[in-house]
DNA sequence: TTAAATGCAAATTATTTGCAGAAGC
DNA sequence: GCTTCTGCAAATAATTTGCATTTAA
């Protein structure tokens, strides 16, 4: 089976990230465009040092310093988002631009990381800040979890076979 | 205005964490008593750094390495939850012991940590889990949010005057 | 007695930053 | 031309770890 990603950036995420360079006075470089490329061309999340070696594959003068100056740019344009997972290293997830409200829940089995969605925590969520004197900004829901399939048959997909 | 902090341990706690150390085949020292003696004795939350001058209060020995070693025994406890706040700093909630499900809500305003709990977005989770094929470990709800009271009067009992 | 626990100081490691040169506008 | 942006290398800072010594059981 082969699985097809995303090797290539929407129009429509580029005309909002360029929209953003020049509402913010930014200027462009080649060093941001190729950071800007690597970064919308995947729907899987990475880290900074990931994003590092993507984005010299289109522009090799890329340095590390320039990644970690640029990823907060991209924050801050919200098309792209920082993710806190608990790890030593910070994720970053381009998918919020399909989907601004998912979730995260991560097997402890396998590692992997499900995104999901739900309009009833959301709306719970927010009613529960209000009634607390609160507007909410931003949210995290994060639930680490484990297989039920690999803890039935002993059998996950996802699961390394030995690690 | 006075308020009154706990600032002793509850005899059940106590009674917890030793069963756990025995449990555990771990020894008793002096270090770890002050450190646990200091973990257990505020409601609110800490750092390591924070619990160090604290334990060093009890027990002057205590060395920072020992603090940042015994802290993932009382997270295994489960008497105390590690919080990442997304902060550079972890920050450790001793309040688990009553309230093992409570989240967390944060000022962006004044820092302010809200502590509140909620079933139903609890079982929501948990249903959610479910259906995607997992059973929940560990949840974490965190909102960010904009205090109202201010916003509406320019005036919050909790935001300091000038920072 | 013996394995576990400790303090110290050095190591680790993601991220940030100062600075001098390069480049966009 | 002026300011922003960049790469480099050094700095930062929370946490971890190696090691010799101490201590609980």
């Amino acid at each position: 089976m082969i699985l097809w990603y995303v090797e290539w950036m929407e129009p429509a995420v580029r005309e909002r990230i360029y929209e953003f360079i020049q509402a913010r006075g930014l200027r462009r470089t080649s060093q941001r465009d190729a950071i800007i490329e690597a970064a919308f061309s995947h729907a899987d999340h990475y880290t900074a040092e990931e994003l590092l070696v993507r984005a010299r594959a289109v522009e090799p003068s890329v340095s590390r310093a320039t990644v970690y100056r640029t990823l907060p740019l991209l924050v801050e344009s919200g098309l792209l988002k920082e993710l806190d997972l608990g790890k030593d290293q910070m994720l970053y997830d381009p998918n919020y631009i399909d989907h601004p409200r998912h979730s995260h829940l991560i097997c402890l089995d396998c590692s992997r990381i499900v995104e999901f969605e739900d309009r009833n925590i959301d709306t719970l969520e927010n009613c529960i800040t209000k009634r607390l004197g609160f507007s909410p900004a931003k949210k995290l829901t994060r639930i680490d979890a484990s297989c039920d399939e690999l803890r039935r048959s002993g059998f996950c997909a996802h699961k390394p076979v030995s690690v």
